[in-house]
DNA sequence: TATGAATGAGGCTTCATTCAT
DNA sequence: AATGAATGAAGCCTCATTCAT
């Protein structure tokens, strides 16, 4: 079969990795075998190791790729944030689009997985989950702190605590997802998460005749 | 040796189902071994086998036993919610008292893997846990629309679908307190929770006679 | 099967141990499988792991135990070796004697194949053989000294040069005695080494008007 | 590719051959993949194939070869052994120069792997080492013959005997050098085989004058 | 011809389960 | 009843060998 090129290798080890994706998916990750990535792949058990180097690797490659996405998809929500205006409902957008998505599933039961894995081998063995979420919740938090400047985001609350919220309310709609599936809609949700978000606005009582007009115009441009 | 009364039976079946669930939640339940249940039991390995068939009715059981205990805690939350007044910070407040109970961790990491299991299995092999969490919803769905009737609630929202995102974000919570453990404080996030229920009480429209027009219009076109 | 005696365990660790030395021996310890030395035990393979944790350190033990049984043999050496008169030539019966032991040849190979192993690891993993040979040379050593202060041997001899030469000349006929088994008789051999030994004599031409009499008398009680 | 000519294709084999020899002596060969030979020789796996037919034919023929290359340096000792004076130290010097030869520890380890090999599979798979050793022995002994009728060796030692001990200290030699490497000084070690060469020349009764009686009888009674 | 990717048998090891004591 | 030794199926991984390119 001679030698292949850089492109096909990757291409191979894609392969393979989504092949893995599916069946530590549907098997879990520690009950699935060599054997049965190595079918759902069209390969032998040896061919696998050719671009693996065992079973350990392999499933951290999954988790990676999962997190990879998962950053790829935040950074979307970054680049949209650019539009100064509506930063928020765009932030809830962004994560209905994700829940919407086809691949969510696996997806979700992988990074269950990993945090289960991580939270028993004190995060040695599959590494860097943990920092993803962390920068997960980073970047949620400058997310409202940019909404706080733009004036969208009341300025009192804690932009912390909020994105630290939010990441939860993200990853509790993903596990429930699971248990109830198509069942559960999600337009509704993204519904009552806009009105959330909407009511977190700088309160206009007492303080309203200290904002200028510019804050004026930005709550305004919600229109 | 000598014959065992019903009781000492019983016992030592919840000794092992004690030990059981340490053991699972530590190392997982597909990689614990009997071997390391017996040890935790202070039993032999055979010995387990008397009181439970097999493994996987060992893991079973363990499911079953958390599933109980979640049903109990949420009995709990309809005895306080019978007090008609401030409901909404009372359902806070069973949440953040759940959060602080000590067993949380291992039960939470059981919960994550029962949901996991009945994600793949179908929900056959593991019983309960879907109806358990359903139930769990339409509880938190009463408690709002006890509050709607209260007036503390707005009734434009959706009590359905804010139960479902109460529900998320609690299971959220959960599981991100897995990750970050202690560095995870609660207070402030309770308060944000406080604060976004209160921001969820109807509208007073006698406020807006201090906004101008055009700040009115864009509320206004969003009730 | 309810819990053995230390006793009991032992046993079963020997008679593994015996079984694996005679599989090793016969197959090589590379290609020797642990089925072969269960099988060789009359157990099953599990049952093995239950004595050793796992193939190297099975190998190890073997080793080990070939190590001292040579020990032992060379104490035997020295015990003997309390009658004054006689050391070299008796040096020379109990290496026969070893020769013509029945295990031996089991032995050689193992040995043999330990020589190999460090000799490619550097003495990591099958650790203690060149200390063991180390000692053995140091053993012969100090046999020719007291030999040299007991008069029967030249004391102009290089002592460490000599033992080296004894322990590769048994190491030798070792490794011939593989080759050519039953053909090789020992006797024959035996009476040349002696013979050698004898000849390591101090000589007695120009120097021995220079020997007072206690020299002589040590020739003398050669008798 | 294009045809290769015959003597193209006996080049590949020999430097297979020699990859082969060095990647067997540093790993063993049971332990040595085709993977590491053909990396050693700058080939690919499936290119040794054309070469030998398997991996079992290839460590035969390294043993082979070490066979040829040892039979090579036999035929060295015999053509000194024809300068009739000093055959002894002839040999004691022949022996000293193969150890100092470079490639001596290589080829040792095989020797030994040969060996062990044969002694296994009943000297059939692995041919002509014991034939090899044996005209190895039958050299020597003719050797000491010849020194016998020159007047350099005592004719009452047994020529046979005394060729299978010095082949054993040859043998024994090597193996010592595999563990004690540069440290194991040569020139000591030769000059006490000198010294012991010499001592086997036959005795001299004139020297019996200076010594006294009971020296004579202790010597007396053991010719 | 040479390459090296793929195959798959076989080895080591673990562990749920059985059962003699 | 309890024990824990033994069993053996099954998983991970290696590597000799084949073969498409």
């Amino acid at each position: 079969m001679a030698k292949v090129t850089a492109e096909e290798f990757q291409f191979r080890r894609d392969e393979i990795l989504s092949a893995a994706t599916r069946v530590f998916a549907r098997l879990g990750c520690v009950q699935a075998t060599m054997q049965d990535v190595a079918a759902e792949a069209g390969l032998s058990v040896g061919a696998i190791y050719r671009y693996y180097p065992g079973k350990d690797r392999l499933v951290q490659a999954v988790f990676d790729h999962i997190g990879e996405s998962t950053r790829a998809l935040f950074a979307r929500v970054g680049e949209r944030a650019d539009v100064p205006s509506g930063i928020l409902s765009n932030a809830g957008r962004v994560i209905g689009e994700r829940f919407l998505e086809a691949p969510t599933r696996e997806e979700t039961i992988l990074v269950l997985e990993a945090i289960l894995a991580e939270s028993r081998r004190g995060g040695g063995a599959v590494a860097g989950g943990r920092q993803l979420r962390n920068a997960y919740i980073f970047l949620t938090e400058r997310l409202f702190r940019q909404a706080q400047e733009e004036g969208t985001l009341d300025p009192d609350i804690d932009a912390g605590s909020l994105a630290m919220l939010f990441v939860s309310l993200m990853v509790g709609v993903h596990v429930l997802k699971l248990e109830f599936g198509e069942t559960l809609e999600m337009e509704p949700l993204l519904a009552v998460i806009d009105e959330l978000l909407e009511r977190l606005a700088p309160r206009l009582d007492g303080r309203l005749g200290q904002m200028d007009d510019s804050a004026l115009v930005s709550i305004g441009g919600r229109e």
